[in-house]
DNA sequence: AAGTCGGGGAT
DNA sequence: ATCCCAGACTT
């Protein structure tokens, strides 16, 4: 295996068909640095749209570090993993505070920088300060698998260990920018998790697995976990024209993001028992807000999916038996009455952003057959 | 080492 | 329907 000819073809081929992303026109450490936690487990081109906004929005380290933390969460709205953003929202004002204003260039600084870590602060340093230090992302785990047609399971960590001294290796001093970025683009255009290119491939005359014609049978992948089934139902709670919204801790899924209100049914099989549902509901509201509810008919449902959750989650229309609307809460950090035109300034997870665009235009309707 | 944390696009 | 993604953090 001639390693001199992996790095000048590779190196040749970026040379000639790089992307041309926002971050790469000037390699600010600033645009960098939100690029590559915006991108965590996140596909380039859902990327990208966030990343023009939130540089609109975000035009520098001081903005970000000044921003309250309700308008970073709804920036960063639908692009998931939420602690990214409160960790971006930390970071900065660590750097602001430690850092002389500006986002580090040099890996020993970044690494554990809240939301940095081992990845990241690799590819911080080496895009934007051309540090030499290999970033092994989830591409180049699976472009280095095939290269070297590595037969041990990508997730175990003696795999991880391999595939990052052998990027070491290879990486050529003094360009390691173009290097982690070239291997970044081979991974995300040719040598893909599905059906690879590899006739389009620069470095198919050196990879083992092509020649060995293994491709498809790498990275070796351990079994997966089965999904689980949840289905939710929650209320939407009407009183004086608005609507009950509260919004979650830290502790667990989506901190501090805002919800309605709502439990999980535990009987998922069966058919659910409708009158059973609006008691559990009216009770389980009234645990976790002290509201006293009437649950009314449902006026909205979606189903959705995150991590390794399908969740069918149901939408009951709810008004107050009793004219106190002075919620007591459980488990929500805080909480408010909403104009309906208004629950588009508060940042949601997915499955009540879905129903809320189910409600969408039928806010008068609703409300008034209640 | 194993779980948790999201969401949508590709296949 | 399943797999996957410019991973970090907790247990």
């Amino acid at each position: 295996m001639n390693r001199e000819a992996i790095v000048t073809e590779l190196l040749s081929w970026f040379f000639r068909v790089k992307r041309d992303l926002p971050w790469r026109s000037t390699y600010d450490p600033y645009h960098v640095w939100v690029s590559e936690i915006m991108l965590q487990q996140t596909q380039m081109e859902r990327g990208i749209r966030y990343f023009l906004e939130w540089i609109e929005r975000f035009p520098d380290l001081v903005s970000v570090a000044q921003a309250p933390e309700q308008e970073i969460l709804k920036m960063w709205e639908g692009l998931g993993y939420y602690s990214r953003a409160r960790n971006l929202h930390r970071a900065a004002k660590i750097m602001i505070r430690e850092h002389g204003g500006v986002v580090p260039c040099s890996s020993a600084a970044l690494i554990g920088l809240p939301g940095i870590g081992p990845y990241t602060a690799a590819a911080i340093a080496s895009i934007a300060g051309n540090e030499d230090i290999a970033a092994v992302d989830a591409n180049v785990c699976r472009v280095f698998s095939r290269l070297f047609d590595i037969a041990e399971p990508i997730k175990t960590s003696k795999a991880r260990n391999r595939i990052s001294s052998l990027a070491e290796e290879l990486l050529p001093r003094g360009r390691a920018r173009q290097f982690n970025q070239a291997l970044m683009d081979l991974g995300g255009l040719v040598c893909t998790p599905k059906i690879p290119r590899c006739s389009d491939c620069p470095l198919h005359k050196e990879c083992r697995a092509c020649n060995n014609g293994l491709v498809q049978l790498r990275p070796v992948k351990s079994p997966g976990v089965q999904a689980k089934e949840i289905h939710r139902v929650v209320g939407l709670i009407h009183h004086d024209e608005r609507i009950f919204i509260q919004q979650r801790g830290v502790g667990g899924v989506w901190p501090h993001l805002w919800e309605f209100p709502g439990t999980d049914l535990q009987g998922r099989r069966q058919k659910v028992d409708e009158e059973k549902v609006r008691k559990l509901l009216r009770r389980s509201i009234f645990d976790e807000t002290g509201l006293a509810v009437t649950v009314h008919d449902p006026v909205a449902s979606v189903r959705h999916q995150y991590t390794s959750n399908r969740v069918v989650l149901d939408c009951y229309f709810c008004s107050l038996t009793r004219q106190d609307h002075v919620p007591v809460l459980r488990s929500a950090v805080n909480s408010s009455w909403v104009a309906p035109d208004q629950l588009e300034h508060y940042s949601f997870p997915a499955g009540p952003r879905k129903i809320l665009e189910q409600l969408e235009n039928r806010w008068t309707e609703i409300i008034t057959a209640a």
